[in-house]
RNA sequence: GCCGGUGUGGCGAAAUGGCAGACGCACAGGACUUAAAAUCCUGGGACCAUAAAAAGUCGUGUGGGUUCGAGUCCCACCACCGGCACCA
């Protein structure tokens, strides 16, 4: 517990926060505005339009407004980028730093259901509360481009551009999307005078089967609990990751948006951004390119049906069974075939004297969750269909089996198990007494069973082809050739990912612009609402849950469903991710009512270049976005997704969102464990803004350790920092006014400016010409400052200021020059006590010509932080013996001859052969003896 | 199992291949005070030694290597954290 004040922060922090909010301090301004004269920005550069100076766009992970309200970790990345964003503005840069509220979600929601309170109140004042408590931090948005994705005004264009990506379709050959109405028609769909309607039905179904957003009756993760279908990317472990539910398959209509299209460039283009290598590598795995090849296995049934054996080697008979390896020069090993369970052949293939073991072990397969089956995996189980495939390249009859290892949902849903060089396989082989054909000899001689690396092709040679002889590359591309010219395979790439569901069951989201209709077939279809439409809002409901029949909220609202026409409305909602693709695209232009954002703006605040500009462009995109890992592949691979198809439209001018990111780490309790409720650990930020200030607060965030890194809290870390502000004051302020401030430390806020005004400057601080020494200490520290805070350094940049007003304490004469130049170095971290000080220095040794928030960065001058004396250690052999002191410039031959003839060197050297002497001037010498 | 990250005092940490531990916390001693709080000053890696010191030895997860010199570079391993995981 802190014990007296040691500053009235109480009455500082409330003062400057109410004076930027009155001169709307941090405000940036798009292109062709009209900036008042009276601005700061305006005061720092007179007479230059915006969009002259160069732009830095600083952005955070805007916040869900949790009842919960804000927590440590917040205030961390946010503090990092005020830091950075108020440090540009002093460099110049024009900083765009904007904050928002990623409003819709499933707690608002599941608190209706408990007390019928409509969402939108509870949002209201969550927002309030996370709105008041980043404000009380004093960071430096600018809050005239705040946004709310539950806005209609904001999510009519998260609407609008859901339609964009139902009317694009991604066309392979360009690589982008293109609007939907330049999809060509295959000929028999051509328009040949009058049209049927049975034509016009295979028309549409052939473009909605092509539309970057469509509609998909697949197996989808259904969670009970959260009464909604969820994507993949939100199913951890077999269970939701939000609240931990279970979650099973089911087969239901739902809209899908085809990342899928985009897999290649959202893995090439990792390359063109700074991330941090671990989170790209989560990307690349999300996305999981693999290559190799796509064979098919003609299906021989034979056995119970002798003679009948059905050769079909291209694939286009039903009983081709295709597969996909990445290891195609492992082919002659394949002894035995494996499909998923689920795999739409086996009922076909499978004998009858094999079926009801079949079946069974599909009833069994499909009990068991995915959790299951995964935690199960150690434990191989499967059957034989009774069938058997031939392989292609030696003709060769091997069996067909089913088994739980090989997954429906990747590749072909079938593999060819060559159990010599591959575990699973080799596993599987084992258990059931499967023949094991090596087929690659590893390069150092080890054993073959089970050998999974490169080595040469072996026992590979049939009457067409042989692989012998080849290194394991080569082999591939020489089957894969062969494959090709003989029609039974292919080269072929495949991911992991799969396209977004995109729907959910939910109220609390943003309505699909879409109408059902009933076509001449009688079969429903989709049509979207023109643009004019938007925003769609939702229907007013009493009741939040899903109805008993199953369907989504809204489909309780029968006048909101059904159309005057006969159509009726889509009920399902869009999830969370939504609003979050493209809330840094609105911040460009918050308020515009007539697009999503103006073209000149993006190109302003995002683009590589400005025609008619001069301002540079160091990075295009997002500058510099701050926040945590655990987006990595939900928001940080959807908005890029969306960003890129933005981009092929011509809507952005970058085909990346964020140019650099970087993670905060995560900040753990005082007791080095998660903070969590239930141990009771967790550290309230309105405690400690009320004991120690907000600038403390975020002093002591950032100098906990490296942004980056995991952290534990520390309070009493905290008090270290508080003290240091402490000094600070005292370092300005005169005793006089201490004793005052003694005696009204408890002022309340409200007296707090004339209480404030009685306060005055220590007498020791004066307009002179600083000491040599006082100007080295603080160019000594404008370096270190500077050169951190550009490599996000800020707890060391900290400790630089720490250092220079340990010194400077010591002074007994404390110039204005110096103290003044301090002041722009703390701003950044500790914005309030240094505005306040600013103002008494200003009001004392006269007015400074730039608001402090805006007050050009002190350059530093080397050639005032060089030494004239240093100090040299002298070692022998490696270890430290003397530390010299000499002038800089001593020569190295001195150099030698002074550490030889240094009293504790000597002893060491004496009687000894010196080999060799290593004299760095400036640095060190060492001394080599025998 | 695979991928990424991290291992340095009692604690958070700092160190372009060149004096390991800056800065801060906690701790101890002192000054001020009737006293406390606050503030200011001093000390501090471990070992050995001593009345006290100096000197010395060891020391950045472990074991090797490169180098005049390694926390830093290379090789092999161990531990912890995060992610992925039957992905053919």
């Amino acid at each position: 517990m802190a014990g007296r004040r040691q500053y009235p922060f109480h009455l500082i922090e409330p003062k400057w926060q109410a004076h930027w909010d009155r001169e709307q301090a941090f405000r940036a301004w798009n292109p062709g505005e009209k900036i008042p004269s009276t601005h700061p920005f305006a005061k720092r550069h007179p007479n230059i339009p915006p969009e002259a100076v160069p732009k830095f766009y600083i952005l955070d992970m805007f916040p869900y407004p949790s009842g919960a309200g804000l927590h440590v970790g917040h205030p961390e990345g946010y503090t990092a980028t005020d830091i950075l964003a108020r440090y540009k503005r002093a460099r110049g840069l024009h900083v765009l730093h904007p904050m928002g509220w990623d409003a819709f979600g499933l707690p608002a929601e599941q608190y209706a259901i408990k007390t019928g309170q409509h969402p939108r109140k509870t949002t209201e004042q969550n927002v309030t509360t996370f709105k008041r408590q980043i404000k009380s931090l004093g960071f430096s948005y600018d809050w005239t481009r705040e946004v709310d994705t539950t806005d209609p005004k904001y999510f009519r264009w998260t609407q609008w551009i859901f339609l964009k990506l139902y009317n694009s379709w991604f066309n392979p050959e360009s690589n982008k999307a293109e609007p939907i109405d330049s999809l060509p028609y295959p000929c028999e769909l051509e328009s040949k005078g009058s049209d049927s309607a049975e034509v016009q039905a295979k028309r549409r179904a052939y473009r909605d089967s092509k539309r970057l957003a469509y509609v998909s009756e697949a197996p989808v993760w259904w969670c009970e609990q959260l009464g909604t279908v969820l994507a993949n990317e939100e199913v951890v472990d077999g269970k939701s990751e939000v609240g931990g539910f279970p979650v099973v398959r089911k087969p239901m209509r739902q809209w899908m948006l085809r990342i899928t299209a985009y897999a290649e460039r959202l893995l090439q283009d990792l390359d063109t951004i700074q991330w941090s290598d671990s989170l790209k590598e989560m990307q690349r795995n999300w996305i999981g390119r693999s290559e190799g090849a796509e064979v098919d296995f003609a299906v021989a049934q034979c056995g119970e049906f002798p003679g009948n054996e059905c050769g079909v080697r291209d694939g286009s008979s039903s009983m081709a069974i295709r597969v996909f390896t990445t290891r195609p020069d492992t082919l002659f090993g394949a002894t035995y075939m494996v499909l998923a369970p689920e795999h739409k052949l086996v009922d076909e293939i499978t004998t009858p004297g094999q079926r009801a073991a079949v079946n069974n072990y599909k009833a069994e397969v499909a009990k068991k969750s995915d959790l299951e089956r995964a935690e199960l995996a150690k434990d191989k189980t499967g059957v034989f269909t009774g069938a058997y495939a031939i392989n292609p390249v030696n003709a060769k009859r091997i069996p067909i089996w089913i088994a739980d290892y090989v997954l429906a949902s990747y590749g072909t849903g079938a593999i060819m198990a060559v159990p010599a060089h591959d575990t699973r396989d080799f596993e599987f082989a084992t258990k059931f007494n499967l023949p094991i054909l090596q087929v690659v000899a590893p390069p150092t001689g080890q054993d073959w069973h089970g050998y999974v690396g490169d080595g040469t092709a072996v026992h590979s040679s049939s009457d067409t082809i042989s692989l012998d002889g080849l290194p394991t590359a080569e082999a591939k591309r020489t089957i894969t050739q062969w494959l090709e010219a003989n029609k039974c395979g292919r080269k072929t790439i495949n991911y992991k990912l799969r396209d977004w569901l995109f729907s959910r069951q939910r109220y609390w989201g943003e309505p699909f612009p879409i109408v059902w209709k009933t076509g001449r077939d009688g079969r429903p279809y989709h049509e979207t609402l023109p643009e004019s439409a938007l925003p769609l809002l939702p229907p007013p409901l009493d009741d939040y849950k899903p109805t008993a029949e199953g369907q989504p909220p809204l489909a309780r609202a029968t006048d909101w469903v059904n159309l005057p026409d006969g159509s009726v409305r889509e009920t399902n909602t869009m999830p969370q991710w939504a609003g979050s693709c493209w809330y840094y695209l609105r911040y460009l232009d918050a308020g515009n009512a007539q697009t999503f954002c103006s073209p000149a703006a993006e190109k302003y605040w995002m683009g590589t270049t400005t025609p008619g500009s001069t301002a540079t462009r160091p990075t295009p995109g997002v500058d510099l976005y701050v926040g945590g890992t655990e987006h990595a592949v939900l928001h940080l691979l959807y908005a890029r997704f969306w960003h890129k198809v933005l981009f092929d439209l011509g809507w952005v001018s970058t085909g990346e969102p964020f140019f650099k990111l970087v993670n905060q780490g995560l900040i753990l309790g005082e007791d080095s464990q998660k903070m969590s409720k239930s141990r009771g650990n967790v550290i309230n930020p309105d405690v400690i803004l009320a004991e120690y200030g907000a600038d403390a607060f975020r002093l002591y965030e950032m100098f906990m350790g490296p942004l980056e890194m995991t952290k534990p809290w520390s309070t009493t870390g905290v008090e270290g920092v508080y003290r240091f502000l402490g000094r600070v004051w005292r370092l300005f302020v005169d005793e006089a006014s201490e004793t005052e401030f003694e005696q009204n430390c408890t002022a309340a806020p409200d007296q707090g400016t004339e209480f404030l005004e009685k306060i005055r400057l220590g007498s020791a601080i004066v307009q002179t010409a600083p000491e040599p020494a006082q100007l080295k200490a603080l160019h000594a520290c404008i370096k270190k400052v500077t050169e951190d805070l550009d490599g996000l350094r800020f707890n060391t940049a900290i400790s630089a200021l720490m250092v220079f007003i340990n010194e400077a304490m010591t002074w007994q004469v404390r110039p204005a020059a110096v103290l003044r130049e301090f002041l722009i170095l703390l701003q950044p971290f500790a914005p309030h006590l240094a505005e306040e000080l600013w103002s008494k220095l200003n009001a004392t040794t006269g007015a400074a010509q730039h608001p402090l928030t805006y007050a050009p960065w002190p350059p530093f001058d080397s050639a005032l932080l060089v030494e004239d004396v240093v100090e040299i250690p002298v070692q022998v052999n490696g270890k430290l013996r003397d530390v010299m002191k000499v002038q800089v410039n001593t020569p190295a031959s001195e150099l030698e001859s002074l550490a030889k003839a240094s009293d504790k060197v000597k002893p060491f050297i004496e009687g000894r052969t010196i080999k060799k002497v290593i004299v760095i001037p400036k640095r060190l010498v060492n001394i080599v003896v025998a």
